[in-house]
DNA sequence: AATTCCATCTATTGAGCTATAGAAAATGAG
DNA sequence: CTCATTTTCTATAGCTCAATAGATGGAATT
């Protein structure tokens, strides 16, 4: 290897020493203010730095756009993966799904609100990505819905499509009051879960199915 | 009453002959580009004016927001207001309140997403007031729930304001993809208000509570 | 026909913002 | 202590945008 190539190792890696906290801040304004109302200028006054010394760490505003959403998504498909293949039935996967769509929240709230609010101003290519990321993840809750009906565990005229559209509308809106509101995110999750499993209504005891 | 007032008068009457098309052309261009991403000039575009000439009809883009927000959340309050002191049992209400917040994304989808989304970037006192109006409709919501509670026709267990929050969460978020799916608000609100209600768990035949 | 009013236009100002260039300071290895 | 490398700084170019001023032409009014 070169000694040019080996230079630009050593360069990543030192930028990478501070790159975490940069895109943190890049997060934090981003949620405050979203992504156009946001300037350079407020990212560096929460690093203390000088706006101009943002472009050592990224190419433009846009690419620091995308750092922050690829941490907004990460993870979030790989673990919906492993519970949906995972053991249980389809009734316990689906809370176990809801309970790992609500837990990133605890510690990257920011990052999950600008995924959620700022990447539709992502640039073509990486919206794309993006899209077809989303579209798989809705897809790990669609299955177990349907794996669901055709067990006989859910209700057979749900609507599989609408229900995963409203269970997900309801776990992504918690990002918008999640920290105002004084719940914990596991109270969160298990309150979800039991609404959407046995939604509101009273019923005779000892007449639900076992669990 | 003076010419002067006479000729206020008239003016204010021909400026809202277009007016509507002008908050209703703001209201596209914002719910597609966020308020801080949009241009007065795409406002413009869309209308086939010039850009100054939005000046006519508003003082400032943030004049114009708190137009679309105005009728964005417009009969709300007082729809959900009419529901939850009219007749029928607190499930039913619940059920109607659902349906009635539901209803106005077929006319009014733009002025919803843009109250929904950039309403935070209102200035301070028009925030606050709609802040308030905002608390107001949540609280209607979550006293229906109570009284499902305390009537013994909803779970003593619910936490009434996670319920509150989570179907107000489940209902908005149509607001982002209503539209692109195929789904009237009708078929929407069938299956929001079941789930809510039922939830997605099957259970013995005969054994509900009777509607 | 003259006058007033409405709606839109042209032209421009001034502020704020992203991004670049190149200098200077800090860091760390030998 | 020296030198190379990494990080941050100063300064500014270049652009976009909201908003204002004043002109224009057509419609309505007298």
């Amino acid at each position: 290897m070169s000694a040019v190539s080996a230079s630009t190792n050593r360069q990543r890696a030192s930028q990478r020493r501070r790159a975490p906290q940069i895109i943190e801040a890049a997060a934090q304004v981003f949620a405050e203010r979203g992504f156009h109302g946001a300037t350079t200028q407020d990212i560096a006054d929460v690093l203390g730095i000088r706006q101009a010394s943002l472009y050592y760490y990224f190419s433009s505003k846009e690419a620091a756009l995308e750092l922050v959403c690829l941490r907004g998504v990460e993870g979030f498909f790989e673990a919906a993966k492993a519970i949906s293949t995972g053991p249980g039935d389809a009734r316990k996967r689906l809370i176990l799904l809801i309970e790992s769509h609500l837990s990133p929240l605890l510690d990257r709230g920011n990052f999950i609100k600008v995924f959620l609010n700022e990447r539709q101003f992502l640039p073509t290519e990486s919206r794309r990505r993006i899209g077809r990321w989303s579209r798989g993840l809705e897809r790990i809750f669609e299955d177990v819905i349907k794996e669901g009906i055709a067990k006989g565990e859910f209700r057979a005229d749900l609507n599989v499509r609408l229900v995963t559209l409203a269970i997900l509308g309801m776990c992504n809106a918690a990002s918008s009051w999640y920290g105002k509101e004084n719940f914990s995110v596991a109270t969160l999750a298990a309150e979800f879960a039991r609404l959407v499993t046995d939604g509101v209504d009273k019923r005779p005891a000892g007449r639900r199915p076992s669990r």
